[in-house]
DNA sequence: TTTGAAATGTTATAACATAACAATTTCATG
DNA sequence: CATGAAATTGTTATGTTATAACATTTCAAA
C-alpha cells in the first residue's frame, strides 16, 4: 500500500516511459479517483473537479483527462455503468494479459482483479477459435454481488 | 438456419414458458434486430420501427421492448457500444454458463459464442477465490478485429 | 525566440436513457 | 358477459452521458 503523492509520482514516471504528458489536470483528476471509494461517473468526477480545482470546468475537461488516463493504463472505464476508476495497479509491476471487474450491484463497489492465467488461456483458445484478434487486454465486467454484501 | 417466422415461434414459446407476454410490438421489434446484419443502436431501431410499423413511435417504445426481449433472453444489449442484437441461440437448445461476444472494431460486427466450459470454470474460480457470487451468466465484451477484417 | 504540436478553454449539441402519468388492453374471475 | 386489477402502451418531458468544433494557451524542441 503506497500513499497517494507516491503513487502519482509513479503514474507519472510511467506516462514517460510511454510518451505521454502528466500535466497538472490531469493528475488532478487522476487524484481524485484515487481519493475515491468506488467507481465514479465523469459527471460526479467532473462536480468534485469543479469543487476542488476549477469552478468553472466543463464536460471535455474531465472526459479528455479520463481519456488520457485509461490511454496510459491508470485508470480504467467500467463500460457496463459508464463509471471511472483509478487503475489498482499503478504502483505495482503488473503483467496483465487482462482484467477482470467484479461489480457489486448491491453496494456498487468493484473489485479489479488480474485475469488468471488458466481464465486467458481458456479465452485466447476460443479467440483463436473464431480467428479473432485482440489488440488490448481485455477488461471483463462480471456483475454480481460481493463477499461483503453476501453475508449481509 | 431457421427461417425468421420460425424464430419468431420459437420465442413466443420461450416466452410463453417463462411467463412472459410475448406482445405485437415486442414480436415487431425482435423481428427487426432479426433482420440486421449487425448490432443496432436503440435510436436506429426506433428510426427502422417507426418506418416499417409506427410512424410516431417514441424511444420508451423502443426501450421498453428491449428490456423485455432482454430479459427473456432473446437479444443482448452490448454494454460498450450501446448497442441490442437479437440473441443467435433463440432456436438451439442452449444451456450456456456465459456467452462471449467477440467486437470487431474494424467491421462493427459482432460474433457470438457461448462461453467453453473451461472458460467458465477458470471464471468460476476466480470469482470463487473472491467470495463473489455471480447471479445472471455472465456476458463477455472483448474487443479486437474479427477474422474477415484480419485479412484485408 | 520562433514555431508548431499538444493541451486546454468554451460553446453548443449529439447520443443514450428514463421518469412520470395517462390511456388502453388483457385476461382471470365473479 | 361484466369488470376490475395488472400489464402494456402512449405521450410529454427531462435526465444523463459524451463529443464536435473552434478559439486560445502552453511548452518543448529547433
Amino acid at each position: 500500500m503506497s500513499g497517494l503523492s507516491q503513487t502519482l509520482t509513479r503514474a507519472e514516471q510511467r506516462c514517460q516511459q510511454q510518451g505521454g504528458r502528466m500535466t497538472t489536470q490531469r493528475k488532478q483528476v487522476l487524484a481524485l479517483l484515487l481519493s475515491q471509494a468506488g467507481p465514479q461517473s465523469a459527471y460526479q468526477l467532473l462536480a468534485q473537479f469543479k469543487h476542488q480545482y476549477q469552478a468553472n470546468a466543463q464536460p471535455p475537461t474531465i472526459y479528455r483527462a479520463l481519456d488520457f488516463l485509461v490511454q496510459q493504463g491508470l485508470a480504467h472505464r467500467l463500460s457496463s455503468t459508464n463509471q471511472y476508476l483509478a487503475c489498482g495497479h499503478i504502483t505495482c509491476q503488473h503483467d496483465h494479459q487482462g482484467t477482470l471487474f467484479l461489480l457489486c450491484d448491491t453496494c456498487g463497489g468493484v473489485q479489479e482483479t488480474p485475469l488468471l492465467k488458466g481464465a486467458v488461456s481458456q479465452l485466447q483458445q476460443q479467440l483463436g477459435r473464431e480467428g479473432f484478434q485482440v489488440q488490448h487486454e481485455p477488461l471483463l465486467e462480471i456483475h454480481g454481488r460481493c463477499a461483503s454484501c453476501a453475508v449481509a
